[in-house]
DNA sequence: TATTGTTATACTCTATAACTATA
DNA sequence: TATAGTTATAGAGTATAACAATA
């Protein structure tokens, strides 16, 4: 019976939360930045600085890839790339500020778009939500 | 107050969102198999039969790039194309036995990723889910 | 000799433009 | 003439293999 009620709560759960990122990744700042790079201007954001090996590993791509992406990304002015002083080999990525007001912009237009759903909810439903979203998070973390 | 505290949790869920669904979308039955052939398959086994603009339409790609798509998926046995014996301009596209299989072996591995999570929880936290899925799942269909 | 990054090249998925077949 | 689909071609993002620079 626990196994039953368990195994349908994580269907509906995977489909709402698949359903609900689609909807929530397509609220950008730029229409014109893709997931891959969004996704690297996010991690120097909330990390600082990065060696583009660091970079490559994380977002598990290779570095060729990441070495393309960050071209990219410097063109468009929204990260720094430097050699890094104490050993010849790696390179430094940073944000910018431009890169900066991306994130930020995008944060601000995706969390807005949460809130205008959420304040369409009874009081009671949110704090239900509020009360879930803690345990969401660590299933997330784990 | 009401709003700060929605547009916290609208920022928390929304983090907790995208994050597991980056996990759950890891867990396919097939690695050769894209998200973008996935979602098909998933249309035609939910929705049953449809041409190929209106998989397009609603996948929101091209029809050119639907047809690539499509291609790869009769290429791969996955779905069967066949002319409209009403309309001759029109083709339509249905999901074969084995396209079922992977859909349903797909849909098993990701309901048991989350259900292995789900079954650490207290049974309070788990019925507090139960109570907020729906919630969730009303704020993905609006 | 090992590590870090870059260049060369190719594959996949996407798009736009032009074309074919049917209504 | 309009609609449904296909083919031709190009751009973005990814990969592996080979190379260059530094430790």
């Amino acid at each position: 019976m626990l196994i039953a009620v368990t195994n349908e709560l994580a269907h509906t759960l995977r489909q709402t939360v698949l359903r609900l990122a689609r909807r929530v990744r397509a609220e950008r700042a730029d229409d014109a930045m893709s997931d891959s790079k969004l996704s690297v201007l996010f991690q120097l954001a909330n990390e600082g600085p990065r060696t583009l090996g660091s970079l490559a590993e994380s977002e598990r791509v290779t570095p060729p890839s990441m070495n393309r992406t960050i071209n990219a990304l410097v063109e468009q002015g929204f990260v720094t790339r430097e050699s890094d002083a104490s050993d010849g080999r790696k390179v430094v990525i940073d944000i910018s500020d431009a890169g900066r007001r991306l994130v930020k912009e995008t944060r601000r237009r995706r969390d807005a778009w949460f809130s205008s759903r959420l304040a369409a909810l009874t009081t009671e439903e949110r704090y239900l939500l509020a009360a879930a979203a803690p345990i969401l998070r660590r299933l997330a973390d784990q």
